[in-house]
DNA sequence: CTAGCAAGCTTGTATATACAACTATTGACC
DNA sequence: GGTCAATAGTTGTATATACAAGCTTGCTAG
């Protein structure tokens, strides 16, 4: 399974990234030029040149035409969106913190949800539903499907005890995370749920986590609007 | 200016995007195919590839190797992480931009807000107040406070003909920013400029901008929250 | 009728090539 | 010394080709 040959542009972007991180390589530093990859690798240019175009859609380059490809200024991918536990957050906070379980089963997946988790139609994924408590108010409703082949017993969890989030990151630790967010009235149902009035706005973040093995878990976090924040931090 | 010729795999992206912002290919509806793509556009299928592959990391397309290319379930995506210009990212998407100057003047600094931007009590800052539009609808309100001690000729800018960010960025380049997002019911008068009713919920991003200097600016976007969506990506 | 296989489509990876556009450096000329 | 043009090196665009890998369909053998 890990024995699957890996293509040449990715065994490159590794390497860069790699000398990146590693120092070797610091900020704006020139990096290789296509065709000086294209030998070092004894790849075409075409495949040297894109790994070094992968990296600079991700921010990790920058190129200028005539002139080379060189190192960004990086730190962006420490902490902007910090993924936390929501748990920790609120105790950090010094508030007292629980959560109730709705659900959790295993579920068909709908057409949009099989290519969001990389899964087959008609097949099933796990499910979680689980209500956040911030202080004894609701604060946070967590909806999650969960990739049943690269995680193993999460319907065996108790996540009054333990945050989807905490056991998800002790099995398959991520490695990328995409985040969508939008302001919503949410369902009469997930109102009910979260104590709110029908027009109260609500974000809902919708998150897609990566570990090396591929998709992990889609979580869409739905939170009142008046109650709860989204922070970010950005160092150029 | 407009004459330069541009490049094939653009036209391409910019016709699938009309495809799709016009209804004619719905949402998860089949997009052709790259060997169709490139006989249509009597194009090599690698720069068919290059077009559908440049929209699918955008967002708009997802593939699945083996049964196609989908259009994806459309809405406004704008990056969080990265600080975009609004203009740009309009303009990526293949639609058409333009702004509407409400105002632009000096003000008094309320008590918070001279905190926000280190500035001492009952001095004044610049404000700016711009609305921004794709395909003629109103689509953010940007409300921004500048420090006037770093950014001169701040006031005699035209804001139709390049956005604040975008003028921001020339004179004092960003080294930082933090964002706080929340979903909120707009004022009357905001939501008549953006032409919704009262009870839609809508993104409000506070996004604060240093340059190497300090404070620069503290900017506040309102934008619809069914029509708007903010992105992160996050690589760890 | 069903299970399974094969054909034909799709996207994914990789190569070799050509030329265009841009930049920085070099060197000749004034 | 300063200016300008040629040059070499870089990224950007585009093509043609080949094969690998995944999905769908339809046909065939049982």
């Amino acid at each position: 399974m890990t024995s699957v040959k890996t293509a040449k542009y990715k065994v490159i972007k590794q390497y860069i990234c790699e000398m990146i991180e590693s120092g070797h390589w610091p900020e704006h530093s020139k990096v290789p030029s296509e065709n000086e990859l294209s030998e070092q690798f004894s790849v075409s240019r075409m495949t040297a040149r894109r790994a070094l175009q992968e990296l600079t859609d991700q921010g990790l380059l920058l190129r200028s035409q005539g002139s080379g490809t060189f190192v960004a200024t990086f730190k962006s991918q420490s902490s902007l969106l910090e993924i936390r536990n929501i748990a920790d957050e609120i105790q950090d906070r010094g508030h007292h913190y629980h959560a109730q379980q709705l659900q959790l089963k295993t579920v068909q997946v709908t057409e949009e949800m099989a290519i969001l988790l990389a899964l087959d139609v008609g097949y099933y994924a796990y499910f979680s539903s689980v209500l956040h408590f911030e202080n004894n108010s609701p604060i946070q409703l967590e909806q999650r499907y969960v990739n049943p082949k690269l995680v193993s017993n999460y319907l065996r969890q108790d996540f009054t005890q333990i945050t989807p989030h905490e056991y998800l990151s002790a099995e398959a630790p991520l490695t990328e995370a995409t985040h969508e967010v939008e302001a919503i009235l949410a369902k009469p149902q997930v109102c009910e749920l979260l104590n709110i009035t029908h027009n109260t706005p609500c974000l809902q973040v919708k998150r897609r986590t990566w570990s090396s093995q591929g998709v992990v878990s889609l979580a869409i976090l739905t939170a009142p609007g008046n109650k709860y924040r989204l922070g970010s931090h950005l160092v150029f």
